[in-house]
DNA sequence: GTGATATGACTCTGGGGTAAGTTACCACCG
DNA sequence: CGGTGGTAACTTACCCCAGAGTCATATCAC
């Protein structure tokens, strides 16, 4: 029968993976694992469901396939970062400098990997507390920095500042995505003042 | 035909919907909307499924129950906190410690008002609204004291800060549910440490 | 012609929602 | 104080559809 839609279009397989890639990770990171429909995405990059399956297998494969896009960039830009001489919130704020360049067009990329109703089982477990991993490890780190010179180092109250200085990046970032017109530039500004707001800092 | 486990089991509406209503605020905050079933909210309260749609009518209507009861128990709360002399950071101590003391049973429900997979039309939109709106007021109360104190009262600055100390708020709670051993108490105790941490206290 | 790109039209399962029936309690009547 | 009808509390067994996943086929570049 006739099937006026088909044939190829002349988009290379990586080129086509790349851009299901950009609408699956937005509609993951905007709504969740969940909340997301395959046909959702397929519809949103143009083609039909059976060809993200093709490439991607399923719909635990496509979202591994975001986390593992997505957790590299973040990771290796964090890594990048951390290797900088800055230390305690100086060092926090380089992190948050580079991530708003990172992520000016992709904000919802963070939340990929803080999803609560992606499954805890399986490939995408592994790839979450992978990238996890290294992130954490990066902002323990820091973290740690900044409590020992404060005299502080109580693995639980490292762990639970951790937890914190995760929670106000995330909280950034979905202010971010609420105010889509303001700059990676304007947010750092930003995250100065409001620095020094909470510090006093005479240079205010 | 034979219906063994029918008929009454003695409970009255109240008691089993307050029941229902403690496993219900438990799934949806832990593993979202979207990813919470009604017929394993049902088997957590040791009943039927159709006896839930009986007393919530909907998944929705379910859900909205959890957001009115866990609402108002928050909202009243925080209001009788704001009613406090404190001011700045001393404001959001005193607030975390009513928390802790409040949600000490039921760490999850604050992720209620949170959750990116629940529905954003109807009645349900009008709950969380209504209810993150009161809280979030009185957030945004006590964070534009502290700024106008420190001289900055530009609008979007406030509002991001305000973002940023309900996230704060939320990651303590997030890491108080993977810690269950802690109590309200030892809570308060290490977020006065972590202050210290940061403000560099002479106390400390 | 061959292989990569692509799709229409299916199947099937999980979970929201329902119809109809069962049991226990209780108020009221005799 | 026993019967008895009404109602509240409950269940089994089902319907139904959205969405995951598949198959067979069609088109195009070379």
């Amino acid at each position: 029968m006739a099937r006026p839609n088909a044939g190829t279009k002349g988009v290379p397989r990586l080129d086509r993976e790349s851009q299901i890639l950009d609408v699956a990770s937005e509609h993951f990171g905007t709504q969740g694992f969940a909340a997301t429909s395959v046909a959702a995405v397929a519809a949103g990059a143009g083609i039909s469901k059976p060809l993200v399956y093709s490439y991607f297998g399923s719909k635990e494969g496509l979202y591994e396939a975001c986390l593992d896009r997505g957790g590299a960039l973040l990771a290796d830009e964090m890594e990048r970062i951390a290797q900088g001489e800055a230390v305690g919130i100086e060092r926090g704020m380089h992190t948050l400098a580079g991530l708003f360049v990172l992520l000016e067009d992709q904000r919802y990329l963070w939340r990929l990997f803080f999803d609560t109703t992606a499954p805890t089982t399986g490939p995408i477990r592994d790839s979450i507390t992978h990238y996890a991993d290294r992130i954490g490890r990066l902002a323990d780190e820091g973290v740690t920095e900044l409590m020992t010179l404060a005299g502080n180092s109580d693995p639980l109250d490292v762990s639970a500042m951790t937890s914190v200085w995760l929670g106000i990046v995330d909280s950034l970032m979905n202010w971010w995505v609420e105010h889509p017109d303001q700059t990676a530039d304007q947010m750092m500004q930003r995250c100065l003042r409001l620095l020094a707001a909470l510090f006093g800092d005479p240079s205010a």
